[in-house]
DNA sequence: CAGTGGTCTAGACCACCAA
DNA sequence: TGGTGGTCTAGACCACTGT
């Protein structure tokens, strides 16, 4: 990582640093490795701290580097790319837990139900590679299931916990049979999504809004969250060749 | 936008601002609003003016806040939904210009061709309520349009421009049967891209990368990028319900 | 403990826009 | 011209990590 000219340009200092910045990692530097402290970064290049940390948080955004507080700044791996779609789902998930409750104002309309019905709430997590990568919340309305006696829990108190969560997704997986629609937009994890991905709150993420259709009517409501840094979401019939990083090209041509 | 307690919490004050000034601009705005300007509010909650801006970043970088340069913070429209897929791409997208190179090392790679080999790249904007939302570059190789003589255009310097963007997409059109697989992630926009979004360098975006298989064999790629603050990428069979606006469900239970 | 990134401050100047 | 957001500075203190 040579020493800075950073040439009087009429582009603001940041995002050229940030573009000498990535060279250095792209050629001088491999996955895991740390760079130079913010300190001594913003002293070799002749800028005040803040303006260097303009620029690594633009390459944090774009998953090049990851900052780790006590630590220092390390070189990221590649993006994992994470399948997206009802089939191949099963594996990587794991149950948080399970609440049913009344639905919201909001919820209720979301879910085509009256609002105060009752609504299964199926919280989970995606580990990969041992880091947790996304969360879901799967709302379900409670009439759906009880409709079904082989699902219905044992026990006169309703099942709650990771138990419910598991029977839900059973019932789900037997019920969806006209295809789903989804949306995918970018957000900030707020408190408890934030803690389950053991990030710090305003982590911006993917969020993926998924609509369960059976019988010509929506079904079920997945609202899941994947960490933008560090997830590549991947769709449609996966067979073909391995997708491609787009980082690769879209800096080629 | 009432005055501010900012009581003393562990949590970082510039995400309490963001959180108060969110609840704000739900209760006591409207789209097209403006906010007070950030000298104001800086004062008015107690706080530097750098430490108001990063609450709203954050607004800005989920979309409910668009800042404009000499006249104010406004309330962002909802997001516009963009449907993604190639059946119903044709009306929004405009061919920008079109050009035939060389294939670099790595788009060779990405495209499954030899480096140096002739491909075709065609550039596309997409135009949604008078604002750009879009771009996209699309690489074919130029074997694939010279072994079709419907195609290949009359003159004998090949052409260039618009005029060889249109046939390719012809072309791509009849060609593509066996499907499309894709891959979303965060990226920003760089220079060139930037300025067709008509945004500054380091504008968060969805990238969306597709590959286009025919004969059992990547075809076509196309890399789009999409306006992370103002679009929200719908999929699948849209059939069903409208896409309900995420940001209503996941702020609700 | 020393070193790292995270937050926050007070102030300055610039680029852009409308009246 | 006055007001807006955009950039940049120099410095301070905090929270967390490893030794």
């Amino acid at each position: 990582m040579g020493t800075a000219q950073l040439t009087a340009v009429p582009e603001p200092k940041y995002w050229h640093l940030r573009t000498v910045l990535l060279r250095a990692i792209d050629s001088e530097f491999t996955t895991g490795q740390v760079i130079p402290n913010e300190r001594e970064l913003s002293a070799r290049f002749g800028v005040a701290r803040a303006t260097l940390r303009q620029a690594l948080d633009q390459l944090e955004l774009e998953g090049r580097l990851v900052r780790r507080r006590g630590i220092g700044t390390l070189v990221a791996a590649p993006r994992v790319g994470v399948p997206v779609s009802r089939r191949e789902e099963g594996e990587a998930w794991q149950v948080v837990d399970c609440a049913t409750a009344p639905a919201s104002e909001r919820l209720a309309g979301a879910l085509g139900v009256a609002p105060g019905e009752a609504v299964h709430t199926v919280r989970r997590v995606r580990v990969e590679q041992g880091q947790t990568v996304a969360t879901e919340s799967l709302y379900l309305a409670a009439a759906l299931l009880e409709q079904v006696p082989e699902i219905r829990l044992s026990g006169a108190p309703v099942a709650e916990g990771e138990e419910l969560g598991r029977a839900v997704l059973r019932r789900l997986e037997r019920l969806t049979v006209d295809g789903e629609s989804r949306a995918v937009e970018l957000g900030v994890a707020e408190a408890e999504e934030a803690a389950l991905l053991q990030r710090p709150p305003g982590t911006p993420v993917l969020v993926v809004t998924t609509q369960y259709a059976a019988g010509g009517r929506l079904a079920a409501l997945a609202v899941s969250t994947y960490r933008a840094d560090t997830c590549r979401l991947t769709f449609g019939e996966t067979g073909l060749v391995e997708v491609t990083p787009v980082s690769a090209v879209r800096t080629a041509s």
